[in-house]
This record gives structure tokens, sequence and C-alpha cells, in this order.
DNA sequence: CGACATTATATTGCGCGCAATATATCTCGG
DNA sequence: CCGAGATATATTGCGCGCAATATAATGTCG
């Protein structure tokens, strides 16, 4: 018998965004190698950017990573002196994550790792905005989900 | 002084398409775990669930997987006793992965998967097809790219 | 104040992703 | 037939994803 639809591989949404997600990640290993940087550490990266200093648990908030992740990962970026973690005054459990000099630097290096990227063409503009919209959508639908079902 | 637009985290195509595949695996996993499969076992059952016997490297091909993943994970499939793996006659050097009737029995029990997926409701029907069609475009790109890196 | 839930972080174990490398086996030109 | 590439698979090492668990500090409420 032949296989339904819904079974077909082909047919599997989730396996373009799994597979488009891991070309993805592929890409971006020669332009981050040179800086030393995995594709999740330049994510932690591009958040210590934004705001030189942060708790473990806005790093995981904004780029979206688990802390099982999240902090043997800053170790690592601690241990090539890129960022120092600190106890933060008022609350002794936050663990503040901070860039050295070094890690600042960094960021002048890979301000065109997001320029090489784009030019890559392989979408355009618009299809990129709208992939996106359509990933950010699938994303907070989907932990949206997640919450209801630990509660219940 | 603030961070360049393309550097800034919420700008970057990469963390949408990167969350949101990891958000999707981790929705399969309360689906596959009474099955016994993860995520990427699951894949290749999809894939056996076609055509019950298969070289190793058409497994890599029509799951997007690389070998370094699929022999092991195949092997795992063997210890559950899900399939099997044997020689071709004509060419030493490809094993074929076959299905078990263990395995072959396992997909009535998946047949359930992909529609519960599709009830998590999470995207409409046109959103899904074009968030398909766009991962399609993007990772065909991405693996075009790596090609022609790879040469030259 | 003291039990108890909550929050922030760390740790563990397993499977996966991937680059790099190794080892047969096959193919093909000479 | 022989030797140089090509092909199919396996292996290794490291970092990550995630569930589960642990630990410590904080908050809360009776």
């Amino acid at each position: 018998m032949s296989t339904p639809e819904h079974l077909r591989l082909d047919r599997q949404l989730c396996l373009s965004v799994y597979s488009a997600a891991n070309a993805l990640v592929r890409a971006y290993g020669p332009l981050l190698r040179p800086l030393g940087l995995t594709y999740p550490q330049y994510l932690v990266m591009l958040a210590l950017w934004e705001r030189d200093e942060a708790p473990v648990t806005d790093l995981c908030a904004r780029t979206r990573l688990d802390t099982g992740t999240v902090t043997p990962l800053v170790n690592r970026l601690a241990a090539k002196g890129l960022v120092r973690k600190t106890h933060a005054r008022d609350d002794a459990r936050v663990r503040l994550v901070t860039l050295t000099t070094k890690g600042r630097a960094l960021r002048a290096r890979a301000a065109h790792v997001p320029i090489q990227m784009a030019c890559l063409g392989v979408l355009s503009a618009e299809q990129g905005a709208h992939m996106k919209a359509l990933s950010d959508t699938l994303y907070q639908g989907l932990v949206m989900h997640e919450r209801l079902a630990g509660e219940g």
C-alpha cells in the first residue's frame, strides 16, 4: 500500500524548516570561524553588543536559548576572554555577564557578518521579511502552546 | 554608541528561523516520545515507511541529514529492533537499511503525528504552505552556495 | 518568624550537527 | 590489468538542545 499524504516526507513543513535552519547555521560557519565563534555564541555576543551587561536569564530570553545551553556557552566565551561573570549587588542569585574590552572590540570585526549573509542573495528582501514574520509567528505560537501544555 | 541596524538581534532572520525550528522539534517531543523516537529518528522512519529498504546515502538525501548523523542514528533504530542493516548484493560498499516487522508496524501508531501537529493550529494552511515554500527556497539556495564554495 | 512556593543558575546525560578523517570498494582511463 | 580518483560508509571530537534534576537565594503568607 502507498504512503498516505500526511506521512509523506516531502509534505512535512517541519523538515523544510529544520533543514533550512541547519543550512543557515552551516552558512554562518565560514564567517564566524575566523572570529572564533559558533553560531549560538554569536547570538549571545549580539545580545551583549546591544547592552554590555546582562543576567543569564535575560540572555536566554533574548537569544531564545535555554539555561542549559547558555551557562556552559558563556563559560566558553569567558575562557576566550570575551566576557566576565560578576555578581549582582542586589540579588545574590543573578550572575551578570559583562563584555570585556576584547569582547567589545570583536563587534567591529563582526560588523560584516550580517551583510555578507544578506549578500548570499538567497532570498529577496521581501521574501526574507516574509519568512521572518512567518518564523516568528510559528515560534511564538509554539511557545504559547508549550506554556499551556506545561500548566494543564 | 548604539547598535547598528544590521547587528540588532531582533533584526536577524536567522534567529527567527533557528528558534522556530528548535521549537518545532520540541513540539514533536510529546508526540514522538510514546513511540520511542526522537525527531530525526522520525524523519528516517518516514523515509523508510515510503520505501521499506534504502541505502544510507539515500536516507541522508531524503532526510537532508548527513552521514555522521544517520549512521549512529540508524544503529540506534536497529538496537530498538525497528530496522536491520544488510549488504547490497551488487555493491559491497552500500549498506541497506531495511524495516523490520516491528518498524513497519510502528507506522500505524505514527499516523496521528502529522495530524496532531497540524491541529496545533499555529499557522493557517496557506501560511504553512508559504512557509514551506520559502524554507525550501532558502535551503536549496544555501546548499547551492555550499557547493559553489566547496569547489572554488 | 518560619514553612513553602518561586526564581536564578548550574549540572548531567543523551542524542544530534558537523567538520575532519579513515577505510573500503568501485570506476575508468591508459 | 593497474592505479588514480570517486563513492559509500564509519568514526571522532566538540559544541549544542533539551529534559530532568540540583542548589541556593528570594519572596510570600499565615
